[in-house]
RNA sequence: GGGAGUUUGCCCGAGUGGUUAAAGGGGGCGGACUGUAAAUCCGCUGGCUACGCCUACAUUGGUUCGAAUCCAAUAGCUCCCA
């Protein structure tokens, strides 16, 4: 790709929300390899949708011969961004925040290439601001700081405005991202910052700290945040957010996040996060037009996604949970196949002394397994005929479960509605 | 401090002495339909190895053959007067 094909790129991705200098951007990105950044957030060990997407716009400008900076905010995560949030932060302690920051520094290798002319690199900021101290900060960043500016962010603004009222501290969060900039204009010739359009008031201060501190023009652009059509984060679920860590969200989990994306969201998903090219993205679009039931854009963005986030046998196992999940028989099967399916499902361990002689009553094993509270709800349950064993509707409600219902070696798969599964594995004690 | 009212199942809300485990709605859960969607329709929604038994209408005590329904005290909430 020719470097000055990017902002086009990023255009009909819709990706650019903002840009500050659009005509000056291109006329730098056009005049050869430049440096971005991006900053990420050491709120958890691992990264989740969410900045997928910033993590993406740093691959696509090193795809276009640009290098990238991904910067882990090890100083600014001890301080909290205001942005967005309603209510002052609590503070991460200074370990959480180093296996935070150790964690996102592993997972960016997946998605960014560290080798070649123009290989990322990634910085923690703690690394630059810790051995600054507080007079010198004040006297040397501060001073670039108009009170008046500050307090006409929105990001400040609103939180002023609310009872939950923002700290000193918090307030003093976006002189730390603006230095970052100046830092890295300084030392790496990094001109140019992305990020989400949340962002925008944290760059644009980088951008007149830069003005101030070195007299040099920077540049800053914003992608769009990653909504669904009713104005929602995506990336959640009712248990959580979305993590690229297998060990948090696994590959089955994961595939089925993006295959359970609406219409309405899809194509901006396909457009947004993968690189998938036009050509594809057009004719997924009029698939999803003609033929919404066959789903063939979901499809599509849960494999890509997924091979792209946990490889070949991260999509292999998420397909294959996924049709035994949904409905599919269960035979000829091992502990092993069936640990690696039921991954994400809850699982209790019983002695296996229970299925000799008369068996184990269902509903009692229903109790066990978590899929009733109460003998009568396990009762109901089985009338109504949401109750499957090893994925066959049961019916009988005194039905004793014996050696023979084991779906492989250990385990039985039992299935409340439709996607309601639990395990049991009965283990000999030893 | 004085007075009036209110308190029901996960939530809202009927019920003012007798088939009331408590109408109706919401939510939740099953089932059918479907695109692993939305909408719709149907069923279930206190516990118990269960055609029966037990526990439930703020709490405690009382009246009654019998109470969620009547009385008293206690607590929570709401409002009015100081």
């Amino acid at each position: 790709m020719q470097h000055n094909d990017l902002i086009e790129e990023l255009r009909w991705r819709g990706l650019i929300h903002q840009i500050t200098d659009e005509p000056g951007l291109q006329k730098l990105l056009a005049s050869g390899p430049q440096t971005v950044y991006i900053g990420f957030d050491p709120t958890a060990t691992s990264l989740h949708v969410g900045s997928l997407m910033q993590l993406m716009m740093l691959r696509r400008f090193q795809l276009a011969g640009h290098r990238p900076i991904a910067l882990v905010g090890g100083a600014t995560g001890m301080i909290g961004d205001p942005t967005g949030k309603s209510e002052e932060r609590n503070l991460l302690s200074a370990e959480q925040l180093q296996q935070n920051v150790a964690g996102i520094e592993s997972q960016m290798r997946k998605f960014l290439s560290f080798e070649g002319e123009n290989a990322a690199i990634l910085l923690n900021n703690f690394d630059w601001m810790k051995g600054f101290s507080y007079l010198e900060f004040l006297r040397d960043v501060g001073k670039n700081f108009p009170v008046g500016t500050m307090l006409g962010k929105e990001s400040v603004r609103a939180r002023l405005g609310s009872e939950a009222g923002l700290s000193y501290t918090e307030f003093s969060y976006m002189l730390l991202q603006a230095y970052d900039f100046v830092y890295l204009a300084k030392q790496q010739g990094c001109l140019i910052q992305a990020g989400g359009s949340d962002q925008w008031g944290n760059i644009t201060a980088g951008i007149d700290l830069s003005r101030r501190m070195l007299g040099k023009q920077v540049f800053g652009l914003t992608a769009p945040l990653l909504t669904t059509g009713d104005g929602k984060k995506m990336g959640k679920t009712e248990r959580g957010a979305v993590w690229l860590d297998r060990q948090q969200t696994s590959p089955y989990a994961f595939y089925q996040y993006w295959i359970n994306v609406s219409d309405e969201d899809v194509m901006r998903c396909i457009a947004y996060l993968t690189e998938i090219d036009r050509q594809e993205y057009d004719s997924l679009a009029d698939a999803t037009q003609s033929d919404p039931g066959r789903r063939a854009a979901q499809k599509r963005l849960a494999e890509w996604m997924t091979v792209f986030v946990h490889g070949d046998d991260g999509i292999r196992s998420a397909l294959a949970a996924s049709k035994i999940l949904f409905g599919g028989e269960i035979e000829d099967v091992d502990d092993a196949g069936l640990n690696e399916i039921f991954a994400d499902v809850p699982s209790q361990e019983l002695p296996r002394d229970l299925l000799a002689g008369e068996g184990l009553w269902v509903v009692e094993a229903l109790q066990q397994a978590g899929l009733a509270k109460s003998g009568g709800e396990a009762r109901r349950s089985i009338k109504e005929g949401g109750v499957y064993l090893n994925n066959e509707r049961l019916t009988d409600m005194d039905r004793r479960l014996g050696e023979s219902d084991l779906a492989s070696e250990t385990v039985m798969v039992l299935r409340k509605g439709k996607r309601n599964y639990a395990l049991l594995r009965f283990k000999t004690d030893g």
